[in-house]
DNA sequence: ACTCCTTTTGCACCCGGTAGCAAGCTCAGC
DNA sequence: GCTGAGCTTGCTACCGGGTGCAAAAGGAGT
């Protein structure tokens, strides 16, 4: 058992040479409708379909697309990952998803896509250093890379993301109209370039409303208890009345985390006492015991840019899209 | 670009001929360390790694194995993502992401991973029927296939998974001694046997107890939406006075729907109206909003198990493990 | 120096396809 | 009946490794 059959044994079987068979199961290829239903026939008998495996050897393309994913705190990944499964299967392409870890990180990844001919390279959300690419472990003629739902200015490696300025634009305004005045700002703990900047963009905003002061709070890790944790050191440290009066989370779970703090732990009401905001709009988020008003990432037109930009539709580089803010009672 | 060294190349560096190449990257082959050390650093100069495609067509391996997804509702699927990867790739197995839906089915992914040649497929969670097995297209020959986080009793598809009539009939006891006596059960829409099966042994622990009435709820699909609907329409038609006094949910996404719908709709306490128990102890159900009673499944052992089958270090067999009630303010 | 045995190395062939060329065939036009 | 264009078909060579055997090299013992 775990015997295929191979073009070999078909030709056999229909009485022409393997080369026909191949024809047979080329589209478009050479070959007389009698020879082709000819073996046709003979393939079903004997169960034979192609062997990807030679197949790609030979053509050197595998049809496999990595994802790298280095976080698997955040639910958001589980609809964004269906969606790209389903979005590179429509194209023939399947998705093989790698854990960046400590046993198992960019470099050893990379070196293995290479090895397996992969067609491109996906980092989804990865913290990617730039100097990663500098390894020489590498060598050049790595698969084609693509940065998905991050910021990233790596050159030769585009990313297709969600345009943070324009969001932390949008929800600035929203707070500033509601009358929130005295704002803060919650990382995760990856000191990332991105992560900051984003901090940054924040701070901007305000200081062109006349507002200086941003606090900022940095939780240890994205998750629901580092959030908590975070909110907790804060409103320990800070008595009433010297708080601030809306706090954004870089993303949905630390502000879940930090809404259960303020509630459960502090006695707050939300959004009268601490607004929060976050990002991502999880399913969740938008449940009654949560109300979370937050920032939904085009995943949709995300996911299709980057799967043209993969099947060679559209030419690869940078594109920011424009998401949009989903106000609910959290702020 | 996009252009590796080959074993011969490196073997023209090296001054030996390509077979000794290999062997310098076969561990434990018949090899001078002086030919080795020669082949090694001619390779590195030259920034050679074996072609994983190219060998695993010869020796009929790819290391590979493919996973089929078919519900990505349920946030639980990431964290056993995360952990069954690690395992996988610890093993030096990489993992195959496969979005089984309507465009691409359980027939589909698996001629395809026939022709790419996996070294196992792995069900996780999917709404498989033995009938699949018998269909034409598929020959014999298949990877072998296992089953998921899930009870299946498929012939040769051994199913590793939480041993769901243990984990009710601790749920009911535990239930039971809380004082409930008006059951309900909520499934999912899916009317596959296992989850019949799961709300047939749950009427059956209460039997025992001599309670003989279980309602039954029907959820349209595995969503917090489909849940809250679901627990909506039941509560919308009995009176207070008539209602169950506690709802059992397939999983604890249902679970957080119905409590949503329950709260915020029918100003219903949890749990002294209704108590509410789920399945799988999400993440999310545990914060100070929800407080969810759910029950966890051993995860850990159940993937462990699976990849030493994979592996070969274990016989292939069905395995049903014990996990844990994790009782909190719900029920 | 010469066996004899063991280790190392090279080789033909294989894995299951694909590419491109050349021979074989069909059929129209004369 | 002959020629030549155009479609079919078969063939050689190749993708980049792996297997098992035979030849070559190395080393011990006499």
């Amino acid at each position: 058992m775990r015997k295929r059959a191979t073009a070999k044994e078909v030709a056999e079987a229909a009485g022409v040479s393997k080369w026909t068979v191949i024809r047979a199961f080329t589209p478009g290829a050479s070959i007389t409708d009698a020879s082709r239903q000819k073996v046709l026939q003979a393939a079903e008998a004997l169960n034979y379909s192609p062997n990807l495996l030679a197949r790609s050897l030979a053509t050197n393309t595998t049809h496999q697309v990595a994802v790298f994913v280095d976080d698997f705190a955040n639910p958001h990944k589980l609809p964004v990952l269906e969606l790209l499964t389903e979005r590179l299967q429509a194209e023939g392409l399947l998705t093989v998803l790698i854990n960046i870890n400590r046993h198992f990180d960019h470099i050893h990844a990379l070196i293995n896509a290479d090895q397996r001919q992969f067609d491109a390279v996906i980092l989804f959300g990865t913290a990617f250093r730039e100097e990663t690419l500098g390894d020489r472990r590498l060598g050049p003629g790595l698969p084609p890379m693509f940065v998905l739902a991050r910021d990233s200015q790596i050159p030769g490696v585009p990313a297709i993301a969600c345009d943070t300025d324009l969001a932390l634009s949008e929800i600035v305004d929203y707070l500033f109209h509601k009358g929130y005045s005295r704002p803060g700002f919650m990382t995760g703990a990856r000191t990332l370039s991105t992560a900051l900047g984003r901090r940054r963009h924040f701070a901007n905003y305000w200081r062109q409303r006349g507002i200086e002061r941003v606090v900022e709070l940095t939780a240890e890790r994205y998750s629901v208890q580092a959030g908590a944790e975070a909110a907790r050191i804060y409103l320990s440290d800070i008595p009433p009345g010297h708080r601030i009066d809306v706090l954004m989370c870089e993303n949905d779970i630390l502000a879940l985390g930090a809404m259960d703090a303020a509630r459960s732990e502090f006695g707050l009401r939300v959004p009268q006492d601490l607004a929060v905001v976050g990002f991502d709009n999880i399913e969740l988020g938008g449940v009654p015991a949560y109300g979370l008003t937050s920032y939904e990432q085009p995943t949709e037109e995300m996911i299709n840019v980057m799967v043209a930009m993969i099947t060679g539709k559209r030419s690869a580089e940078m594109v920011l899209l424009p998401g949009s803010l989903v106000p609910r009672s959290s702020a």
